[in-house]
DNA sequence: ACCTGAACACCGTTCAAGT
DNA sequence: ACCTGAACACCGTTCAAGT
């Protein structure tokens, strides 16, 4: 085996925080959350541990700001404090999320954690306020605004997550397998279960063929958005349906 | 230091998968993730490594039947099948599993992880089954169970989650501290933030105070429940409320 | 101030060897 | 069939030393 490619032996630009988040981003969009060792860093980085250790505290800080820049790049892509009706700004947000967790799978878990300790990190603080923002605009009264963001968050963050692991393991089959492929042998495993013990499962296994995930995902958050409507807002305010 | 409590030199039991699978629960429990270590386990049940890999196949697999353990038991505590309406048993397993994840913190990471894999895990398929049988009975026409099982249960999972994190950050300040000081510092930090970047977390900054976390938690499940009502149930066929 | 790289403690896993 | 325990490869982190 010849040495695949790799960075030259000594490094042009300067080492700092900002190029060792990004390099950190790059070694977990391509490796997967077990691939951020420091070993692999520092030959990526042309330099040693220590080095690595002068900017970044340890490897949670350097995960958390992984998470950070690429969730702060995915609320900015849609123009901020955008043009749309509460509705849509919740649905633009939802959506920039799943795509940014489609992108880069190792998103989900990191997302889930960081977002249990709301003390005060700041992805989660962000995610909240971008959703609550349009939550508030709806009208919901201030009493319900908790619950309906948390409801919202949490089901977008489950989901996204969901999907991603899902298209990973598509991708984990190899060429060759493609999304059918998959999608069948989940529908089998599912259609092979006790028809006394799992009914519910048995009776959507074949919905699950011409399921789009996109549209799918979007649905939950429409769910939600009518919960909201239904239970927090007074009657006669609409929260507007799809366009 | 003087060796605490230890488990005898030889062990009198035979080992087994079961034992090994509930010492792995012990250990998570006491020590959180990190502290179940090959290591750990292998002192605690006074035996090697080579002992455990017969019975078990790796970690990630022990660590699978840690959860599918626990979960079991908590989804088997409300009598099967019960006797409430839809909403109410909807309620119950979201309780069930909201103390389960709340007694063993552990949990939430691990079921989001393995919930991701919906191929065939137990956990996920259990899960998914006993929140979509009422979910059924409650007339959602098929076409939506899909939609009305997944926003409940993404939301089931994230907000118990969470409410696990926060509940073991203020055990984690240990004694003396309590909830109302953690409390206090999580205000004063939103209260802190930038009124025009953080308009909506700092206007519910002081609701947090007298935040009943059971309650939210169940307030959550029914503004879902509602948005399943409003969007999948045929008019006249309304959901019940709560008694 | 910023970087080097050897060294440390610890981890999951394997495997030849025992009973 | 079931268990032992030394050994292996790998990990995050530290730190004396250099510039």
């Amino acid at each position: 085996m010849t040495p695949r490619t790799r960075r030259p032996e000594r490094r042009t630009e300067a080492l700092s925080r900002e190029r060792i988040v990004q390099a950190a981003v790059e070694l977990l969009d391509s490796t997967g959350e077990a691939g951020l060792t420091f070993r692999a860093l520092t030959e990526h980085l042309a330099t040693g541990p220590g080095a690595i250790y002068w900017h970044v505290k340890n490897k949670g800080e350097l995960l958390a700001a992984a998470t950070d820049a690429v969730v702060a790049a995915a609320l900015a892509a849609g123009p901020a404090g955008s043009a749309g009706s509460p509705p849509d700004e919740i649905r633009a947000v939802a959506l920039g999320l799943f795509d940014a967790i489609d992108e880069h799978p190792w998103l989900a878990p990191q997302l889930a954690t960081q977002f249990s300790r709301s003390s005060g990190e700041s992805v989660a603080l962000r995610i909240m306020e971008r959703v609550g923002q349009p939550v508030r605009a709806l009208g919901v009264p201030a009493s319900g605004q908790f619950t309906a963001t948390f409801a919202l968050v949490h089901y977008i963050l489950g989901a996204a997550g969901q999907n991603a692991a899902n298209r990973a393991a598509v991708r984990g089959l190899g060429p060759g397998f493609e999304r059918d492929g998959y999608i069948d042998a989940v529908v089998t495993t599912w259609e092979a279960l006790d028809p006394g013990d799992y009914p519910f499962i048995r009776g959507i296994a074949g919905r699950v063929r011409d399921h789009d995930d996109r549209a799918e995902f979007l649905a939950g958050v429409d769910l939600i958005l009518a919960g909201i409507t239904a239970v927090q807002l007074p009657a006669g305010r609409a929260g507007g349906g799809r366009p």
